[in-house]
DNA sequence: TTGTTTCCCATGAAATCCCATGTTATCCCA
DNA sequence: TGGGATAACATGGGATTTCATGGGAAACAA
């Protein structure tokens, strides 16, 4: 599961540390490293592990073939995605397009999300906090557990 | 489950013990230790292993992808968690950040809630003790056997 | 060549491990 | 039921490893 928040210095060659949480929870995929793609919600990336492509997968294919909304989705996550392996010292080099699309500058803000991660710009990253904070607290009502075993259960 | 109250000492290293009945409790897990992270209703900690984890993940992704609650829950909580392993004594160590949201200097209160626990600065605990057991009296009746299985189950 | 990417090694800081110790709780046997 | 033996727990400090980061050399592409 991928939790907290860690923010490392992009180098002069593009390059950023994983946080070695992160790693940890791939380890044992295909291949050494994440998959990274831009957030089709906002100046942001998206990443996971060989996991979190696997459950997209499977949920796009559970879409009809021709439906506009899979078609969307699969072009928006496998195509935009790219595959970012470690280094010796668990780095990635981060893509140009995929650092401006973020507006990543000299340094990377990972951010754990359970299944998945988010890469922020530092700044960006400590406001959209701040204002999440604030908006949990207000909504945490919002967090029900599921309705378990009865005839009506999901 | 976490049960009962005890006040153990941070070190100057920043290490405290965990309880040992609050040890026993996330045995078997992926990793040896617990998730703690900062409440957003106030000045204290929030913990527990990973059984509650995985049922806030649950919880979070019943709800709808874009939900701005869910964002707000998904950052409040797993992206500020930390995972803290216990050393071969049982002892974690405390973040500065989450020693500083809590305000705890020199010694933590651990509180079992059941499912989970709360980390306190002891004087802030022991103010809130005091008006939670008035409030306990005013709303005991409350306190009553989920109804199972009928049609106004929830 | 020139620029780019990948691999390898060095380093300082921070986190973790390991061992020692006092104190409290528990066990066991008379 | 007493009381000593034993184990569990909380705590302290030094040694070791991990982690993030920087830079150079080698492979590759244009």
């Amino acid at each position: 599961m991928f939790v907290s928040t860690a923010t490392n210095g992009i180098d002069a060659k593009g390059r950023v540390s994983v946080p070695a949480g992160f790693r940890s929870n791939v380890s044992g995929g295909p291949f050494d490293g994440i998959y990274v793609w831009p957030s089709f919600d906002g100046p942001w990336l998206e990443g996971g592990g060989q996991a979190l492509m696997d459950d997209y997968l499977e949920m796009i294919e559970a879409m009809d073939p021709y439906d506009e909304a899979r078609q969307a989705l699969e072009q928006s996550i496998f195509g935009a995605a790219r595959t970012l392996s470690f280094d010796a010292n668990g780095r990635i080099t981060l893509p140009k397009e995929l650092a401006e699309h973020a507006g990543l500058d000299g340094k990377a803000t990972f951010v754990g999300l359970g299944r998945r991660f988010e890469i922020w710009n530092p700044d960006s990253h400590a406001r959209r906090a701040t204002s999440a904070r604030a908006f949990a607290k207000e909504n945490k009502l919002k967090l029900r557990r599921p309705s378990r075993m009865t005839e009506a259960g999901q």
